[in-house]
DNA sequence: AGCGGTCAAGTTGAT
DNA sequence: ATCAACTTGACCGCT
């Protein structure tokens, strides 16, 4: 069965997630701040309760929860504790509740944070960074019950070996709450599922594996070989990423994203797998409506709410 | 209401 | 040196 998956927003449904700016947030004054923002992460809560809804009634089995869901979380200066908010108690039961639904439906949850969250970074205040985002993220992800935080292999710094291995010591020394959602994808620029599938063994953690990166970056493996690879990293439901380039293969670039999924770009692996599919697509919920109609009509078991 | 300027953060590679 | 790309244009403030 396959379970396609949302990336963090909506085009034609009116479902907004709100967010606010570090540089705002200290020009007003703290208690105003604390305001804004509680008032924010409050109507957060209730978007992503719409969005599992929204997902639950329309065939989709997951959702990528936005890094922003709580603006500026971990910022130097302008970050913040909910239990310091005006709501934060209504923020925590918002959360809380969203995930009750998402488990009553079947709905998976998953984070991806953003490309500043680095691992194997030669310097140690943007590790030390990136390890607070991960660790408010995967605190987050306890509340709604996400059983994904993924993030990407990091920067090369002229020395892939080096930089994989201090990949591999960053995560092993992880407190075990974040190592235990954590998971490693390719990128279309530097590591590719051959690079990771040694740091993912080594370390236990979960190779996401996304074929449009894999075609951007071959590395020798065909798609069915590595997604089988992938496959024997994981120890929960598999998850798998999914895009169409937006100017064709053999366009000037192939690495943006299209508006819609053409199927043809769809390993004919996957089909008969247990599989989460997130869709990167531009048209959000528009481009998995049509994918999923294109896939049931060629009898496809896609994934539907309980 | 509309619109232009701005936004925390890292790294890479094309121009 | 600048810029776009990466999971995502949204929001503030002025007119």
């Amino acid at each position: 069965m396959i379970r396609l998956g949302l990336c963090c927003k909506f085009k034609d449904e009116p479902i907004r997630f709100r967010t606010t700016t570090a540089t705002y947030l200290l020009r007003i004054s703290r208690d105003e701040a604390c305001a804004k923002l509680s008032a924010l992460c409050l109507a957060n809560t209730q978007a992503l309760r719409q969005a599992i809804e929204y997902c639950a009634a329309h065939g989709i089995g997951s959702f990528r929860i936005n890094s922003q869901i709580l603006p500026v979380k971990t910022h130097p200066q302008a970050g913040y504790d909910i239990a310091n908010l005006p709501d934060g108690d209504a923020i925590c039961a918002g959360f809380l509740a969203a995930g009750e639904r998402a488990r009553e439906q079947g709905v998976r949850l998953t984070f991806h944070p953003d490309q500043f969250v680095l691992l194997n970074s030669p310097r140690p205040e943007v590790t030390e960074r990136a390890i607070a985002d991960l660790a408010y993220q995967a605190a987050v992800a306890d509340w709604v019950g996400a059983d994904v935080v993924n993030i990407h292999g990091g920067g090369v710094y002229g020395d892939k070996p080096s930089a994989l291995a201090r990949l591999v010591a960053t995560i092993q020394a992880l407190p075990a709450a974040i190592r235990a959602l954590l998971t490693l994808e390719n990128d279309d620029r530097s590591y590719t599922p051959t690079d990771l599938l040694p740091v993912c063994r080594q370390t236990g953690i979960p190779l996401v594996y996304d074929a449009h990166h894999h075609r951007c970056l071959p590395d020798g493996l065909s798609t069915a070989e590595a997604t089988v690879a992938a496959l024997t990293t994981w120890d929960r439901e598999p998850l798998c990423h999914i895009s169409s380039p937006k100017h064709g293969w053999d366009g000037p670039d192939p690495r943006p994203h299209h508006e819609f999924i053409d199927c043809a770009d769809i390993p004919a692996g996957w089909r008969d797998l247990d599989l989460t599919v997130e869709v990167e697509a531009k048209a959000k919920e528009a481009a998995i409506a049509g994918l999923r109609a294109t896939l049931l009509r060629d009898r496809w078991k896609l994934w539907e709410a309980k």
